[in-house]
RNA sequence: GGGCUCAUAGCUCAGUUGGUUAGAGCGUUGCGUUGACAUCGCAAAGGCCAGAGGUUCAAGUCCUCUUGGGCCCACCA
């Protein structure tokens, strides 16, 4: 048997068999069961362009814990796994390859480059679905969805049309945010805003009547900007009505300079009269506090910037310049004009492209927009009701904050790779806009008959589809009936707003029900300096590295260990040795067990009669410690607190079960009892531990006597309350103490554990505790490694003994014939002598006045720690010694 | 401007509704190996729980303020 385990734990060559196994068996497949109830577990759908990092690998462990704690509980689990089409992104991946080969998507044409993006998307678009496998997830791969499949796709037209008919979708003319670089409008969550070190720039706007009136030098006015070039499109100053500074000049009008625009200086309570020199320019194209000051004075709406962001025809000379360069020489134009008074630092947070990290133009253009008002309502009450709820609960606060202050959704982009908007124009009809809203191409146009039908260009944003994940991804309605709402959703805090809040308001709009009842907010993974791993910064783990070196369980559970409830996760590569360890220690705790396991005498059928009361001490107490941590473990993952759970498994099995009862039973490893339990207790804490650690379980479990096809789909275990005792708990653990106050002892002594044999005296404080020697007298001879142990009745300080107190218990040892006690003593006295010396000299130096005031602070605080030490190492000796009678 | 979060052992962090002696991993020190495991065992050292005030029989935990990190939101021209 021993040549059959290995000493160490090799994971790479069990994870792949086992997962082949129970892919094969088909373990992971839930149907809809009407005998058991639901768990539901909607993974939150990777990018296709996606690769396996350590956010992910967080993310799916967590779930894949819940998933096989509430399959093993008897629930019918589900864990539905797919991918996302991720419009940008993958459109991005693909410009770029195709770049390689020298053309643009326009060269292709977008039917030839939506057919690229799909073989594209066969050959890399499963990368990470492979990736979680390797992790271990338990994802009914059956149900593989992805958001651009053929019945998804019909309700991402149906939704649409739906919040169409209902008013909830109109298309208008706003500033939207801009991604010069994707060419696309993005939505407010999309353009991430970031501090950037910028520059306010003061400029001189001429007034036109003062230079008439005074025939002088010009009268100017002062307005401070951070993005000279949108000068180009201003179309008025504002000022605030109180500005005392301004009060006389409101009406006249200005002279742009550079383009020789007349333009009126207006008045308007927006303006800060603090900020700047209280005067603002007014570009309504650029700017949404402008847009809205350009429609309420009714102003010209000038746009200045072409889509990539160069300068546009109405940015006159400046046409086609890139915008920083038109900032640049727009500021050295007005400069040498005299027209520019100064240039300030100014710190500003700008949006960025979520994407591609450009910085983001607010940029004036016709979209489609959802009104979300409406679609707020039910979505606040319901987290309010607290029908679904936030772990931790402090998001909760961050969701209806942004909730109730929700702005409109823009969800056109200009790409291709998308849903196109299903809808069309009728290129004749001369009523209206022309728009038909259509599930399928219109073959005439409803109003004038005319097939001059084409469909809108743009295609809806990513997440318009992502946000009825938790029912478009059931593509029969008997699902969607048992499987809708969903228990627990796991995701990362950045996407509360992007897809949590909007599921749940689809939720309610298109199925009246919560998409799922439980919010698990999982932190940020960084590093170990705190930043965030990302592969753009290079600090990134790589997942399959680590489980390539480690093992996935070893992932799993250094991950999962050290991250508590909702805090970031700081990472570094040596945090993994703890969960190999503990893998190699179930490994070999189990090796130890299968060696020593005389399979025949397992009588499974002998622990229903068992009564406790027939065990031993020590196999009551690992039974009541086995229960009590196992019903902690529950508590802890009813309420997602994933690291105490694995914390807990982990102390009790290595530190328990190992180093106290293996330990113990070793020198009666043959008896039956102590056959029996240590089996029941591996094979249930194998059972335990399985969701944490899925492999190694299985591995070991399968050599067990077992019943069942798989670890994976075995109960889990039941607590059986009657066997926790909380009485032989405390017994055990002050038996413990006595043990290693005598270890210590030793130790204090240079007894070694191995070498000699000692015989140690106990004299009871009390009844209890002389009740607690007599009955464990056993245990304490076998691990402190003790000749003989009697009991005393009374205490008697005898030559040659060394005596500990603990607890009102006195441990003697006996000193005579195991060590020379004279020469012992010698040993330490001559110690104490030499410490007394040194504190002698020390505290001479610390009272000499010279040294103190002249040697450096850090000496002097050196030598006094040291003498601090010293006075501690003289107590400890002078406590050995007087616990010793010569 | 609003909000959230963190400060606990040398390092990285746990510590649920206040309740005996504040824990873990790593690191350090000493001892230990032919008997499951050195990816190990037995021990040890190491904490004014950021600072100030308050509530309480009782505060690492609750309240207020201060200091110093991190994050999110907002129409900071």
């Amino acid at each position: 048997m021993i040549d059959e385990i290995p000493k160490q734990y090799s994971p790479s060559d069990t994870e792949e068999r086992w997962y082949s196994f129970w892919e094969e068996n088909n373990l992971f497949s839930a149907k809809v069961n009407h005998e058991k109830k639901p768990f539901t577990i909607l993974i939150p759908p990777p990018n296709i362009t996606g690769i396996l990092h350590m956010g992910h690998a967080l993310n799916n462990t967590l779930q894949d814990i819940l998933v096989r704690y509430s399959r093993m509980r008897g629930l019918e689990s589900l864990w539905m796994p797919g991918t996302d089409h991720a419009g940008i992104a993958t459109q991005n991946v693909v410009e770029k390859a195709i770049a390689k080969e020298g053309f643009k998507r326009q060269d292709l044409g977008r039917d030839k480059f939506i057919e690229r993006v799909w073989r594209w998307q066969e050959e890399y678009g499963s990368t990470i679905i492979r990736q979680l496998k390797k992790l271990g997830a338990s994802c009914d791969w059956q149900r593989l969805r992805f958001t651009m499949d053929e019945e998804y796709s019909k309700a991402v037209v149906e939704v649409f049309l739906r919040l169409y008919e209902k008013g909830l979708i109109y298309r208008g003319t706003y500033i939207i945010n801009w991604c010069p670089r994707c060419h696309t409008a993005l939505s407010d969550e999309e353009a991430a805003h970031r501090e950037i070190k910028g520059s306010l720039y003061y400029l001189r706007y001429p007034l036109e009547q003062a230079n008439r009136q005074t025939g002088k030098q010009a009268n100017y006015i002062v307005v401070a900007t951070t993005r000279p070039e949108t000068m180009l499109g201003d179309t008025a100053v504002a000022v605030n009505p109180k500005d005392k500074r301004y009060k006389n000049i409101i009406g006249k009008t200005i002279t742009l300079p550079l383009v020789n625009r007349r333009i009126k200086i207006i008045a308007d309570s927006i303006v800060d009269i603090k900020f700047g020199t209280g005067a603002v320019k007014v570009t309504p194209a650029h700017d949404p506090n402008d847009y809205a000051l350009g429609k309420k004075h009714r102003l010209d709406f000038i746009n200045v910037l072409n889509p990539d962001a160069t300068m546009s025809e109405l940015a006159g000379p400046y046409k086609g310049l890139e915008r920083f360069k038109a900032r640049e020489k727009i500021v050295e134009d007005l400069k040498a004009l005299g027209l520019l008074e100064k240039i300030e630092p100014h710190d500003l947070s700008a949006g960025h492209c979520y994407r591609c990290h450009t910085i983001v133009e607010p940029y004036l253009s016709k979209q489609w927009f959802v009104k979300m008002g409406p679609l707020a309502k039910s979505a606040i009450k319901v987290v309010k009701e607290g029908k679904i709820k936030f772990y931790p609960n402090r998001w909760t606060k961050v969701y209806l904050n942004w909730m109730e202050n929700i702005q409109d959704w823009c969800i056109s982009r200009q790409i291709w790779w998308g849903h196109r908007i299903p809808v069309y124009y009728c290129g004749s009809c001369k009523e209206g806009d022309g728009v038909i809203v259509s599930r399928i191409k219109p073959e005439k146009c409803p109003k004038c008959n005319s097939s001059d039908i084409h469909q809108d260009e743009d295609v809806l944003d990513t997440w318009f589809s992502s946000w009825l994940w938790p029912f478009a991804t059931f593509y029969r309605k008997d699902d969607l009936a048992y499987f809708y709402p969903t228990s627990t959703l796991v995701t990362a805090p950045e996407i509360i707003f992007f897809w949590v809040a909007r599921m749940i308001m689809a939720g309610m709009e298109f199925q009246n029900k919560i998409p799922f009842k439980d919010v698990y907010i999982h932190g940020t993974v960084r590093d170990a300096e705190g930043k965030k791993m990302s592969k753009s910064l290079g600090n990134s783990i790589d997942p399959l590295e680590v489980i390539k070196e480690y093992g996935a369980d070893a992932l799993r559970f250094s991950i999962i260990s050290i991250t508590a409830q909702g805090q970031d996760v700081f990472l570094s590569k040596e945090k993994f040795e703890q969960g190999r360890n503990f893998a190699n220690k179930v490994w070999n705790a189990s090796r130890f067990i299968l060696i020593n396991l005389v399979f025949e005498k397992v009588n499974f059928d002998l622990c229903v009669f068992f009564k406790k009361e027939a065990l031993s001490p020590v196999n009551r107490w690992i039974l009541s410690r086995f229960f009590s941590i196992l019903s902690e473990v529950e508590k802890c993952l009813e309420k997602y607190r994933f690291n105490e759970a694995a914390n807990l498994l982990y102390g009790f099995f290595w530190h328990e079960f190992c180093d106290w009862y293996l330990e113990i039973i070793k020198s009666d490893i043959q008896n039956p009892h102590n056959q029996l339990i240590m089996y029941k207790v591996l094979e249930k804490s194998l059972r335990a531990m399985h969701p944490f650690m899925p492999f190694i379980t299985e591995e070991i479990w399968q050599k067990l006597p077992h019943e069942g096809l798989s670890i994976m789909v075995s109960k889990w275990p039941h607590i059986q309350k009657q066997i926790i005792d909380k009485e032989i708990e405390k017994e055990m653990a002050e038996v413990f103490e006595v043990v290693s106050a005598i270890r210590n002892m030793r130790l204090a002594l240079d007894i070694p554990l191995a070498s000699l044999d000692i015989q140690v005296k106990i004299y009871p404080a009390n009844k209890n505790n002389r009740l607690l020697l007599e009955s464990n007298a056993s245990y304490i001879k076998s691990l402190a490694k003790v000749k003989s142990l009697a009991i005393e009745d009374k205490f008697l300080h005898l030559k040659n003994e060394y005596v500990n107190v603990l607890k009102g218990m006195h441990i003697t040892i006996p000193l005579t014939g195991i060590i020379d006690i004279d020469k012992y003593l010698k040993k330490i006295n001559d110690k104490i002598l030499g410490a007394e010396i040194d504190i002698k000299s020390k505290k001479a130096m610390l009272n000499n006045k010279n040294f103190i005031q002249r040697a450096p602070k850090e000496i002097i605080e050196a030598e006094k720690n040291k003498l601090e030490a010293l006075n501690e190492e003289a107590k400890k000796l002078r406590g050995l010694r007087d616990g010793l009678k010569a």
